[in-house]
DNA sequence: TCGTAAGCGAGACGGTACGTCGAGTCTTGCT
DNA sequence: AGCAAGACTCGACGTACCGTCTCGCTTACGA
């Protein structure tokens, strides 16, 4: 009968008034606005209901606290995309150099801190902010491993490791020195980390 | 008469009770425990109170803020003490080594990212902030640069470059995967940083 | 045609899908529980809603607020029933009795303040209410009726006023000491009354 | 020395500032006045704290919920002073006037029901509601008893029950119908009442 | 037999208040 | 002045309830 094929067709539709998705825009929005405003210790649930016209009931429904919402609104920033060059040193330079544009343009420098130290204590959200940030990281250990492919980087090269390398200076400075973020010092760094790389992946090689 | 001995010899004394230094003991040592049991989140000013059998005035008397409080007490923590062996490399893995001790053992990874969250949005913590960060850099740079004294490391290697080469990625492991601070990823990128820094330095030196 | 018939035999019948009677009656017995267990101050929709697997929009449909909602099931309590002895002073006991039954069995105590505060500031609950209200003292109206009829009250006893002097006490009781309920009170205070009202009678009647 | 003497002047003295009491006063005040604005229902403590000028936590240190705040304020409405003229048919006459005064003036006929109504429920607001409505009905027992003193009435009667049967249907008027709180009504109520308190006590005494 | 109009359960939605909690300030009496 | 104690203002938190709305589905009637 016709009911059995519609139940068929849509097996999972959960009864009752579906869940207005446009809300879900909204909120995280006006969330990402007052984040890079205020940072997240200036956001409020308040500024957010206000801004988004949306009661809190529809915000908490979704997420549960105040950090879960932030994580959230955060994964909504784009991605760095690497771009392919050829030469693993300069499409780490513009690696950096997109990442820095971030760090001027979204509120990652205020909302990431925060996140990580409230997850310190609170492993759901450690758990939530580390699927958010492992998937960020996805794009820049593929770039290492199509250096390897290419046979720019030693085939030992481990990419998660290199990547760390990389993101890592990148981090300290955007945290503690965000004033100092100066494109000259990371030039120097790439220099030395690409050189290390191929040196060890040589000594590597060679032992073996 | 001895009261005018006295005003003479301090002629800057203010007048009235002199503060109790024993108090700013107690409050930092109660601020530090707390901070270690519930992070800079979980913190407030009156469990302090109420642990410390202070009251909330003389806490705020010698403190504006409960961040500024909570760097004060983050500044009891111990300094990391660079050994000296005459290899640079074991000697970054022993560094390493003692960062992971206090990670595990202090508020370190709790504290320090609430305060850069909030120093991103207020210059006066930011400074007080970069301040204390400073001065804890210093043991490690030093480090660098006897290496450079001894001839292990080239002349030209930028010792604060270097260093953040070797902090960084510890400070995004601590941040993101605590509970994945392997000994032996370090290792890794130990060897690739002292291995980078060699080999630059031969190749701006030959160039020179 | 039958069509036709049936149309003229029903000019009013609206279109769509009629009303399910079963609901009403599903609802306000929920309704009238809850109020027993929870008081009017404790009712929620949503409470009525879960058990008595209705949607809010049924309950909605038939009644404005929570308040026509709590009047209508408050309406399904069962009327006072006096009995005729002969006697009126026995019979205004049996009537206290009864309605002291209710006071046990019932939400009356709770529900009816309630909705008395509330109808302070409504006028249309107010109206509801009283409609209600006065429904409920017929009865008992009636039977002075009868004792004015038998000649055992004075002819110009005011009936609704000889009711208003019974019932105000028991209210009073209800309302505010519900737990000193006391039978050997009320005997007291019916005979008070009833030779007041013979006494009064009398001298009406021999002043005329 | 002078310490003692302080402290035993004073020895229960609490440690710490103390209330200010014109906060009480004020929110207070304000409490009624919004009673009577908009009847118990529409009270909100929100309300309070911006017409008072007050904060949340002022209002919760000092009373538990929104009820017992409204008792609180209840409580300052002025008690009924009954007059002495000798004759306690007029005297009842006035003490209902001022009854009725109050009914119009004040938010008595709104918070009362509310009071009632959740009373009924918990049994710590029945306590402090009963202690209230105890204390305001003293003066009308005592004017009772006055009149039995003068051998107005006879020896017998018990002034409670005597006040209830004249405060019973007062209050059954002002709940239910306090539109029509017609003087006259109670002019016919208070003769019967007082009729039948004499006639009832002068069988007692002659049976005796 | 089919379309139209309403009823129904489920549950999302905007709004509003609740009572709690924390930061930072202020006010006591005492030192 | 400093100190312990604790009241005060301000403002956000997360919860709960009201009354409205929107889904997909069902039920009756009338064309």
């Amino acid at each position: 009968m016709a009911n059995e094929l519609k139940a068929a067709a849509n097996p999972r539709r959960s009864p009752g008034r579906p869940r207005d998705a446009s809300r879900e825009k909204v909120i995280l929005t006006e969330t990402l606005a007052l984040l890079g405003e205020l940072g997240f210790a200036g956001l409020t649930v308040d500024a957010v209901v206000a801004r988004a016209k949306v009661s809190k009931a529809t915000i908490y429904r979704r997420w549960a606290t105040k950090e879960e919402l932030a994580i959230a609104a955060f994964d909504l920033l784009p991605l760095i995309e690497p771009v392919e060059t050829g030469d693993i040193e300069s499409e780490i330079i513009a690696y950096i150099d997109q990442y820095y544009g971030f760090l001027r343009t979204t509120p990652l420098s205020s909302v990431l801190p925060a996140l990580v130290s409230e997850a310190m204590h609170n492993p759901t959200l450690a758990e939530r902010l580390n699927e958010v940030v492992q998937r960020r990281r996805e794009s820049g250990i593929a770039m290492i491993r199509r250096a390897i492919t290419r046979g720019e980087l030693p085939a030992t090269t481990p990419p998660d490791i290199a990547h760390e390398l990389i993101v890592g200076p990148m981090l300290q400075r955007s945290f503690f020195e965000p004033a100092n973020f100066r494109r000259e010092d990371f030039l120097v760094m790439v220099r030395v980390i690409v050189a290390g790389l191929k040196a060890v992946g040589k000594a590597t090689s060679s032992a073996a």
